[in-house]
DNA sequence: ATACAGCTTGAAGTTAACTCAAAGTCAAGA
DNA sequence: TCTTGACTTTGAGTTAACTTCAAGCTGTAT
């Protein structure tokens, strides 16, 4: 599968490609014998699984890591594993705030609702009634 | 109530408070005679909706379009109206985004789970069985 | 065989969102 | 009064993650 095929099917620019390869977001892919990437059905799965984490705001620092320990072979199978549920927590944590934002978003758009009938509203930064963490550890 | 205090009722710094000050992610906060910042409830509540939104992903730039028409009076609660409605698709664009790579991430630390007991592991990219996104439009 | 689109590299440039530094101001305590 | 420490402003610097550039290959169609 050439580059420009890869970059339709999971809508990113081939730069970006050949940037996560040159980092180590994703191992090195198969070429032809002229140089060019031939992306193989492996190297479509680190691409995809690359793109999936980072979508959801791994940093590529993390992806690397995780494709170095890769490279070393089955004795990094534990430090993986030990990644991979570290990144599940920091996903977990993440997700929370995007439900903290959807819940006083909802509030603030019940609010505007019935502005809309009076056409005056002063103050809609007011106790939203949703769980929005406002204190630090 | 002092930057000071509230850096740390947020945890965020005091030059991030006062960039989104004089950026316009939260309208002028109210100072002392002596020009120090005295945040009022109301200051208060502006920081809570920057930091809680900024945390689920806005840009700087739709929150400060947002306190750019809220200052120019109810004439735009409409248009904060339809501002905070394309918001709210954007954070649950997003967090369908999390709950992808979720999946992904679990089906991964099974396949470790399974590996942890036999030492081996070969190939951890396969399907997943969950439904992350790999075509675009 | 020659054009020409599309690929290659490494390096430099861009963008968003902070983050820091320098130099000055203010208020309270010794 | 002097010092200390927290505050002020302005403007420059940093970081992550791309993105663009320049200059040179590849490979298919005429």
């Amino acid at each position: 599968m050439t580059i420009k095929e890869v970059c339709k099917r999971f809508g990113i620019s081939s730069d970006t490609l050949r940037y996560y390869e040159r980092v180590g977001v994703i191992p090195e892919v198969h070429r032809t014998p002229g140089g060019i990437r031939d992306y193989s059905e492996e190297d479509i799965g680190w691409v995809e699984t690359a793109v999936c984490f980072r979508s959801a705001g791994m940093p590529i620092e993390l992806l690397t890591e995780y494709v170095r320990l890769y490279r070393e072979g089955d004795c990094t199978i534990a430090a993986r594993f030990a990644l991979l549920k570290e990144a599940r927590e920091r996903i977990l944590a993440e997700r929370q705030k995007y439900d903290d934002a959807l819940n006083k978003m909802s509030y603030k758009i019940s609010v505007y609702e019935r502005a809309m009938q009076t056409g005056k509203l002063d103050w809609d930064n007011g106790p939203c009634g949703c769980e929005c963490q406002t204190e630090k550890e």
